[in-house]
DNA sequence: CCGCATCCGATGTGATACTG
DNA sequence: CAGTATCACATCGGATGCGG
C-alpha cells in the first residue's frame, strides 16, 4: 500500500483512502457515470498516464472503483465505474467543490474547462430549500458541444449531461462563459458581454438564479 | 507557488488549496482552535518539521491561516489560526470524516490516537435530527487525559475539550475504546470489555447513542 | 524548550516514448 | 485503445542543527 498517516482518524484514514493527488478528480469524473481509460485521460487533463493507471490500481485495491469489460459483442471494451463506497464520496466532494468554487478565479479562459464539469458545478450550486415547488427544468447550451441540463420535479433536482427539450430557461455560450456564470465569476451582464444568449419566460430565469446562488467569497 | 491542477473547477481549485498531503489534517487541529508550531507537530504525530514549516507557509499565501504574536507579556509565543476562509473548510471536512469512519478498521491500539480527535469524530457522528429538542450533556472522560464534552441546547448541539459537570451520560474509557465506539468499529459489550465504564440515566444513554449514530460501513 | 532551517536518502510525479 | 517502461526532477520523511 502507498504512504499512509495511520493515525485512528475518520479524517485520516479518509485521506489514506482517497487523498493522494489525483484521486478526488478521478471521483470527479466517474461521479458522471463509467468511463472508458481514454476518456479519464481525457477528461484530467493533464494527468500522466502511468499516474492515472496507478491511481486506478489502488482505488480498486480500496474499493472505490471496479473495473469493467462491457457484454459481447463489446467485451473488449474496459470500463471503470465508481463501486457503491466510491459513490458515497459525492457529498465530501460537494463540499469541496462549493468551498473551492467560492474562490475560483474568473480567469476563465485562462484554465482549460471541460463542459460535463459543469454537471459538478450544478450540482454543488443547487439549493433545494429554493427549488420548493419548483418543477421545471434549465439547460445550457455549451457552443460547439453538448448541453447540460437541470431538471426539478417538486422540488427534486437532477443533472444531466444532454439537452432538456422543454427547458423554461435555455443559455447559451462558450464553455468558459457558461462555467464562470454558475461559479458567480462572472455576472449576466459580463456572461452577455461574452456572448451568452438567454431564451425563456424572465421569471423562469430569476427562479433559475436563485435556485442557483453561486457560492461566492 | 506550488504544483497545480490549473482547471477551471471548483473541485481542482479546492485541492489547489488545501489538497496537498498533510493540509487538511493541519486544518483538522486548527478547527479545536490556534495552536503554536509544537502543538501542531505533537498533534499530527508523524510530520517531519520541514513538510510543517512549509504547509504553514503556504496556508498563510492561500489565505487559509493566519500567523499571530500573543499580547505582551506573552508576545513571545506564535500561534497559527485558520482565517474564515479556513474555517469554512469544516463542513468539507465533516463530510470526508465520515465518509473515513464508516471504513475505519477497528484495529483501536494499533494505531496512534490523540484526545481532541474525538471532538471531530463528535461532531461528525452528531444527528441533528435526532437532538431534536433535547437538552442535555454527554461527557467522554479519557482515562489519564482530559474529557471532551457533548453539550446540547434545545437540539442544538457544541463539542468541546473539557468536562461537563453536569453531564447526564458520562463514559469513561482508555482513548482508544472511546474512539472506536464512537466510530462504530467497537459496539458496547465490546467497549465494557475493554474497561469503559458507563454512569448516568439508561434512558439517557439509550439517547446518546441515537444522536450519536456511528457512520459504518 | 520553541520555532523553525538544513541536509540527505527514499519515494512519488510528470513528460515522453513505446508496445500488445 | 489501454496501458507499460524509462528517466529527470520535485517532494517527502527522517535526522540533525541552531539561534532566540
Amino acid at each position: 500500500m502507498a504512504r499512509s498517516y495511520n493515525q485512528f482518524c475518520g479524517l485520516a484514514h479518509a485521506l489514506d483512502l482517497a487523498g493522494e493527488r489525483w484521486t478526488l478528480l478521478i471521483v470527479r469524473e466517474l461521479l458522471a457515470g463509467p468511463r472508458r481509460y481514454t476518456d479519464l485521460k481525457d477528461g484530467l487533463l493533464n494527468i500522466p498516464t502511468n499516474v492515472l493507471a496507478a491511481r486506478l490500481r489502488e482505488m480498486q485495491d480500496n474499493g472505490l472503483v471496479a473495473r469493467r469489460r462491457l457484454q459481447p459483442p463489446a467485451a473488449s471494451v474496459v470500463v471503470y465505474q465508481l463501486t457503491a463506497e466510491g459513490e458515497r464520496l459525492g457529498e465530501a466532494i460537494l463540499e469541496l467543490t462549493r468551498w473551492g468554487m467560492r474562490t475560483l478565479p474568473a480567469d476563465a479562459g485562462a484554465r482549460p474547462f471541460r463542459a460535463h464539469w459543469l454537471v459538478l458545478a450544478l450540482r454543488a450550486s443547487f439549493d433545494p430549500q429554493a427549488a420548493r415547488g419548483v418543477s421545471e427544468s434549465y439547460e445550457l447550451r455549451v457552443e460547439g458541444d453538448q448541453s447540460v441540463s437541470l431538471e426539478i420535479d417538486d422540488g427534486e433536482g437532477s443533472v444531466h449531461v444532454g439537452p432538456a427539450p422543454d427547458a423554461a430557461v435555455r443559455i447559451s455560450a462558450d464553455a468558459e462563459t457558461l462555467a464562470g456564470l454558475i461559479a458567480g465569476a462572472l455576472d449576466g451582464a459580463q456572461a452577455l458581454e461574452r456572448g451568452a444568449r438567454v431564451e425563456g419566460d424572465p421569471a423562469a430565469l430569476a427562479r433559475m438564479r436563485e435556485i442557483l446562488p453561486a457560492p461566492r467569497a
